[in-house]
DNA sequence: CGACAAGATGATATCGATAACAATTTGAAG
DNA sequence: CTTCAAATTGTTATCGATATCATCTTGTCG
C-alpha cells in the first residue's frame, strides 16, 4: 500500500521536539534562555522585536514549551484538578463546562478525573492528582475516605466541595441541599393534590446525593402526614434508565394504588415512564412520574418530565471562581459556603389534568 | 455557626506537604533520598524491611510523591493524552473507559481533553498536552489543523487516530468506516422494502464522522437506484435531540411521502421520534426512523430505535493497546490500521409490521 | 578460606525551565 | 553633558526527583 517514492516530506524527523530545549532556541536566535523563557509569558519585559524573532524561531524549529521543567522551577503546575463521579452525565458535564469557562484566560488548565461514584477510586485519583501538584482541587460531594481528607488538608491548596452541603467541609463549598430540593418537589406535588407517593433510587449509600434526596423525600412525606413513602431501591447507583423501568414495575406490583413516583434522577424517571408506556399505562393518567436534575431528555421526551432543575453550570463556574479567589487572596477567605439555586420544573409527566399540554 | 472550642484537630498544618521533600523523608528514616525514591517503585531493589520503614514514614509525615520533579529527571511523564469531541456523549465515554481499562496497571494515567468538535480547540489542546510531554496521544478522527499535525509528528510519540479511517494517517489508526456503516444500514432497510429515504444531519463539516455517514447514505441510496436522498441539515454538529425534532418536521413538510429517516446519531433520532409522537404520528407506522451509535436511550425508549452498534469500548481499548505496543517495541511497528466492528441493530422504530413487538 | 556474584545502599550529576539578582542600554530631565 | 530611572537582557543557583556509577554487605562455592 505504501509508496516509497512519495515526495511527501510529512515526516519531519519525529522525535526532534523531544530533544529541543529552550537553550537551543536561544542559541538559534542569539539570546539567552532566560529571554526565551520571558518571551513565552505575556507579563515579562522583552522587547517586541526580540519576542517576534524568538517566536519565529520557535515556529521554525517546532519547539514546544516543557511545563514539567517549568513548573518544577516556578512551583506552579498551572492546573486545577476536578473530580466528578461520572464522565457520561450531562449534569456533571455542565458543571465541568462551568469550571472550564471560569478558568478561561487565567493560565490554568482543568484536569478532570472520574471517580465512578466510588470513594476508593476518589482517594486514588486524589493521590494521583496531588502527585502532579495541582494549584487547587474541586470535588463532587462531601464524603471522602479518611486518608483522602488527610491528603487534601495536608496539600495546602484550596479545596472546593460541590453539589451538596457537607456537614464538615474541608474548605469551601459550592452547592445546595439535595434533601431540601427533593422536599420542595414533594411539597409542590402534594400541593397539586397527590397523596400516595412512591420513590425510586439506588440501593447503597455510594451516591451520597442520592441518599440525601431519598431522606428528603422520606422526611417530607411523613411531615405532610402522607404515611410512610413507598420506596424501592434498585441497583447500584447511579441507577440506569433500564433499572428505572424495572423499579417502577416492582413498585407498582407492591403498591398498585401509588399516584406519583419520584425518582432519584431524570434518567431513571425516563426509564420508568418508557416501561409504563410499553405496558400500556399512560403517564400521567395512570401514574405520574417525576425526576431530578433536568437533563436534556426530560424536556424532549413524551410526555415531558417534571423535575428539579439544578444550576449545574453555575456550580462549576462558582466553584472555580471561589477557588481562584482563594488563590489570589492567599487563602485567607476560606471556609465559606456558596449556595446555588434549584427550582421545580412542572411538566406533562405530573400534569393533574392527565392530558399532555397541547 | 463555628465553635471555637471544638477539640477537633482536623487541620493538620495545611501546606506542610508542599514543603516536604523526599530528602526529608529520607533523613527521618535515616537513609538516602535515592533509597526513598526506589521504595516507591516496585522494580527497584530495596530490602523489604527498609521499604516498610520508609512507607511508614511516608504515611506518618503525609508525604506525597512529586511527579513533576520525577518526570523531569526520568523523562517519563507517566501519562497518555486522549482527546475526544465531547464530554457528554456515551459513545465517547465508552471509548474513554476502554482506554482507561487498557491502561490499568501500566503505570500510565489517562488525561482526557475535550475538543468540542472544533479543530482549533483540538490544536490548542494538543499543544497544551504536549507541553506536559505525554508518552502517547490518542485522537478522535483524522482531520487536524496543519500546525496540529506538525506538532504531533515532531513530538516523536505514538499517535493513534480513532473512530474513523483517515486518508492520510499520522501513525496508527483504530476505527471503522462511518460511510460504510451507514451504507450497511441503508442496504439493510432497503432490503426490508423501504424505498423513500430521508436523512437528518448537522450543517457543516465540523463533524467529520457525521459527514462521512452522510456521504455513505447519499452514495448508497443512489447506487440502489432510489433517487437522490432527501437530506435535511439542521444545526451545528453535534446536533441535539431538539434539533432532531425540528429537522424531521422540516423534512416531512418538504417530502411528506418519506418512508424512513436515517439520523446522524441516536440522539437526533430520539428527538425526531418524540416530536412525531407529540404530533400524533406513530413511529414506525407513519414514518420509520433509525439512528447511529446505539446509545443506551435507544434500547429503552418507546419505540426502541433501530441503529448501528459501534464497538466504542473496543475502540478505546484497542487504541490504548496499540499505543502500549508501540511504546514497548520502540515505535517499530507503526502505521497500522486496526479495524473495529459495527452491526445493524433492528428494533421497533423501523419494524415493517408497524406494530411494536409485544 | 578466598573470591566473586548478587543484593542493598549511597554520592553526584542532571533533567529543562525559572527566580533572583546583576549588568547593560536607553532616554529623559536638569 | 551628566545623572538617574526605566527598560531590556544576561548569569547563576535552584526546584525535587532519578540515572548512573560507586561502594559496601552478605552469602555461596570450590
Amino acid at each position: 500500500m505504501k509508496n516509497e517514492d512519495e515526495p511527501k516530506d510529512k515526516r519531519l524527523k519525529p522525535g526532534d521536539a523531544q530533544k529541543l530545549t529552550m537553550a537551543e532556541v536561544a542559541k538559534y536566535v542569539g539570546v539567552s534562555a532566560m529571554t526565551v523563557s520571558r518571551a513565552f509569558r505575556q507579563d515579562a519585559s522583552v522587547s517586541e522585536e526580540t519576542r517576534k524573532r524568538i517566536m519565529e524561531a520557535v515556529d521554525a524549529l517546532g519547539y514546544v514549551l516543557d511545563l514539567s521543567a517549568g513548573s518544577l522551577s516556578s512551583r506552579r503546575s498551572g492546573f486545577i484538578a476536578a473530580l466528578v463521579p461520572s464522565i457520561n452525565n450531562s449534569n456533571f458535564s455542565d458543571t465541568a463546562r462551568g469550571m472550564t469557562d471560569a478558568l478561561q484566560n487565567t493560565g490554568l488548565q482543568l484536569l478532570l478525573g472520574y471517580t465512578d461514584y466510588s470513594a476508593e477510586k476518589e482517594e486514588e485519583l486524589i493521590e494521583a492528582m496531588l502527585r502532579r501538584r495541582p494549584e487547587g482541587i474541586i470535588l463532587t460531594g462531601g464524603s471522602h475516605t479518611a486518608r483522602a481528607r488527610r491528603m487534601l488538608v495536608k496539600a495546602g491548596i484550596p479545596v472546593v466541595e460541590t453539589w451538596e452541603l457537607p456537614e464538615d467541609p474541608i474548605n469551601q463549598v459550592v452547592g445546595f441541599s439535595n434533601s431540601e430540593a427533593m422536599s420542595l418537589l414533594v411539597r409542590t406535588l402534594a400541593g397539586q393534590g397527590y397523596r400516595k407517593f412512591g420513590y425510586i433510587g439506588g440501593t447503597t449509600a455510594r451516591d451520597t446525593r442520592g441518599s440525601q434526596r431519598r431522606s428528603g423525600f422520606q422526611k417530607t412525606v411523613e411531615e405532610l402526614g402522607l404515611g410512610p413513602g413507598r420506596m424501592i431501591s434498585f441497583g447500584v447507583p447511579p441507577i440506569t434508565m433500564e433499572q428505572g423501568g424495572q423499579a417502577i414495575v416492582s413498585l407498582l406490583e407492591r403498591w398498585p394504588d401509588t399516584e406519583v413516583v419520584l425518582c432519584v434522577s431524570d434518567l431513571s424517571a425516563f426509564g420508568a415512564i418508557m416501561e409504563c408506556t410499553r405496558r400500556g399505562m399512560k403517564v400521567p393518567r395512570d401514574i405520574a412520574v417525576a425526576g431530578f436534575g433536568d437533563y436534556e431528555i426530560s424536556s424532549i421526551c413524551h410526555p415531558r418530565i417534571t423535575t428539579i432543575n439544578v444550576d449545574c453550570y453555575g456550580i462549576g463556574r462558582q466553584a472555580a471562581a471561589r477557588l481562584l479567589d482563594t488563590l489570589h487572596t492567599g487563602e485567607a477567605t476560606g471556609d465559606e459556603i456558596t449556595l446555588t439555586g434549584y427550582k421545580v420544573v412542572l411538566r406533562e409527566s405530573t400534569d393533574r389534568n392527565g392530558a399532555p399540554t397541547a
